[in-house]
Order: C-alpha cells, then structure tokens, then sequence
DNA sequence: ACGACTTTGTGAACGTGTGCACTAGCGGGG
DNA sequence: CCCCGCTAGTGCACACGTTCACAAAGTCGT
C-alpha cells in the first residue's frame, strides 16, 4: 500500500456498496464504460458526488470517455474488501436468527452464514437452513476455525449489549446489531445498526407533519 | 399548530426514536425525571445533542432538575405521531415478506400488519402468521379501508421500482425499501431504507481496512 | 431570604459533507 | 496534426450537523 494519505470519508464509504451494485447491473448490461452522471442517475446521487467519490479510491477514469466498468468494479470491490468471502455468525436462533439464516442473500452476496448461536440449550444442536446451532461457549472456537470475523446480534434487546462482549472477547470487532437496543463497543470496533421499528417511526414522524394530512 | 416555525433537522429526527425508547426504559424503572447527561448515557449520544435535539420540540425541562420523564414521553410521541397505530402493507410475501409479518415487533410498537401484497396468484388467498395475502390490484381498496399510510417493499429488486409506483398510486406516501435497489419517489413522499447486504459490505470495508488485520 | 449548586437552553466555533463551476486532459474527426 | 467536444478531477463556497462553553433559571438547605 503506497500512500494511505487519503482516508476515505465514511459517508463516501457508505455509497460505496450503491455504487457497486450499479456497476455490477452493468456489467451485466455488457456495457464497457459509464461517465459519472449515468452512474450518478443509477445511484440516485449528484455526479459530481460520484466523481468526488471515486476520486478517493484513486484515478480510474478516462477524461472524455468515463470509467472502464470492469475495471472499476475489480478496484472497488478490492477496496470493499469484497474480493474474498466474509463468514458471519448469527447471535440468537429466535425468529429474527432464523429468518437470517433463512434469507439466502447473505452467502449470495459473499457473507456465508457459518452459524448460529443461541443460549436455549433446547436449539443448540437443531440446523435452521442448514446452519448448525451453536452454545455461546464454542464462539472462540468457531470464531478461529471458520475465520469469522462479523457478528449479526439478533436477540432480544435486554441481552445485546452482554452478546456485543461476547462477540468482542472472541475477537469480532464488526458487529451489525438488529436488536433495538445502543450498544457500546470500543473505537476499533466497528459497529452498525439496523432497527425495523426506528426506521417505521421516522416515516410516522414525516407522514404526521406531511403538508396535507391525506389520512 | 401555533407555530410550526422551528422546522426539526433530519438527523434529529433520526435520533427521537432512540430517546423514545430510553424515556420508556426509565418509566419501566420509576425514574420521574431525567438529566441531559443521563438521557445521553442511555442514547449513546453527547449530552449537548440531547439538549438542542430536546429543544427543537420545545422547553420541556427544569433547569436545575432534568426532564419529566413522563410529560417528554407523552411529547415525544406526539411529535412522532405515535399517539395512534399506523397500519402497514407489505409488498411481496416471499422469503422476507413473510419473515417481516412473522416479526411480532411491528405490532407491539403501533404498526400492525394490515396486509401482504403479492403478485403470484398462488399465493393470493393465503395466510402468514394471520395477514393476509392479497392481489396488487386490491392495494388501492385496502389502502383506503384499513387506512394503510406505510409501505414496506420485500420483494426482488428487479420489481422494486414498479412495486413503489403502485405504492405511491396507491395514495401511500411513506416507505420503506428492503429491496436491494435504488428506487425513487416524488419529493412530497418519505423514503427510507434498509439494505443488510450494504450493511455488511460496510463493515467489511472497515475490517479491510483495520490497523491490525486481525484474520 | 439568600447563596450555593445543579442543569437547561443556546450562541458561536468548528468540522464534515455537498454541489457548483471551472480546469485538465483524452479521444475522434477532418 | 490539430481542433473540437466530452468527461474526469478538484478548488471553493455553502449548508448542515456537532460540540463547547456559558448565561439563565430553577432547586435546596440554612
């Protein structure tokens, strides 16, 4: 790695993924370039936004032509860390766990889920999918052996927290927390958070103050 | 509406819900009033941010004691809109839309599951955990009987866009987008998103990019 | 009644992110 | 070979969001 000067901005970061699915529509597209408005529009995003973005990851367009697709797509996918699967273990075998495991996007998309585990000693030894149960006590063994480096909470909100440590003293340090509860990890983690509930009550928010109240 | 003057900025509205939730905790736990700092503790936020977030709903707090814990409920949720329940409709009864009507959450905090939507006709009639499977072509008339003002689309990507425009037709102006697409709605209609494959593309951008690589 | 203490509410400085508008540079046609 | 058109890359101004620091305003004990 030449020169890490430019840290790449964590808004930028999060278009990143956008980005790459929109390149990979067009690969299927056969299409060999794309100028940043066409990639703008597909994003939903400003081109020059796009091409600011880009710029981070280093100079790969073409003045007057635009951006190699395939190419682009390689060097993104590198600096996503996407150039190699990433096995995820799912806390909690409830119904959030088990419609995780279920949800076959994950392993589509490089994220194979290598297991489940659960405090219920009733679930651990059942398969969900295909996905082994686990007791929480095999975390650093499984953690080690299958190379698992994120950790998806899907338990209940009063135990994310002591399932964050557990994840943590494992030695995974990227955690996507769906319990809807704040979590605290230290700043080498990485932590992300997805609340269904959260998400309902903006829309409630905007809906409430809507200019003209339809319903 | 005396004064709607003080328009709320996205990023705190973004952040009510968090509170929201905090503020019910400590009713659960008897706490008559709450200091900035407290609230920011539980928020995992900075106590100046609670304070000016706070404000923006009006002064609700003693100087020298906190809030009610109570009477900033009972504010907040108003704000919010969650003085009512706000049924939803979920587009597509596949994999993740049957997961989604499965997922009790949404009931239990004021959106109950008024209907699914799928275009399959096998699937039409059907029942997921109590709700119902209906036709598109039924949208408007549900929409408009159970008064249905959020949608949530569960379906392929590929179908995402045409499924909003439906959704918009529809007379329903808030939604909620899980499929892996960028879809656009007009200015006057919410959009929010949830995309769990970003999501983990995200972390494993900052896992590449970790100061030690761990694995 | 008053002073010490606590905590809110907010002005102001700062940092991050966005978008315009311009420059730099490449490709293609004559 | 040169000029024209097109598009990436970027400096700059602006908007938004965050955080600090402090004055205002209340409580409580004496």
């Amino acid at each position: 790695m030449p020169d890490r000067a430019r840290r790449i901005p964590e808004a930028t970061v999060a278009r990143l993924p956008v980005y790459l699915r929109s390149l990979a529509e067009l690969l299927d597209e056969k299409e060999s370039t794309v100028s940043s408005e066409r990639l703008a529009e597909m994003a939903g995003v400003n081109a020059a936004k796009v091409r600011k973005d880009l710029s981070y990851l280093g100079s790969y367009g073409t003045r007057g032509v635009g951006y190699d697709v395939e190419y682009l797509l390689f060097q993104m996918s590198r600096e996503l860390g996407l150039t190699h699967d990433w096995p995820v273990v799912i806390m909690g075998a409830g119904n959030l766990g088990q419609a995780l495991a279920n949800y076959g996007g994950f392993t589509e998309r490089g994220f194979p889920v290598a297991a489940l585990i659960d405090a219920d000693p009733d679930k651990v030894g059942r398969q969900y999918h295909g996905v082994q149960v686990h007791h929480v006590d095999e975390l650093p063994r499984l953690a080690e052996e299958k190379g698992i480096a994120i950790g998806i909470i899907a338990t209940p909100a009063s135990a994310a927290q002591a399932v964050a440590d557990q994840l943590l003293e494992a030695g995974i340090r990227s955690i996507l927390n769906f319990a809807p509860a704040v979590i605290t990890v230290p700043p080498e983690a990485s932590l992300r958070k997805v609340d269904l509930a959260l998400e309902l009550q903006i829309l409630s928010f905007y809906q409430q103050h809507a200019p003209d109240p339809a319903r």
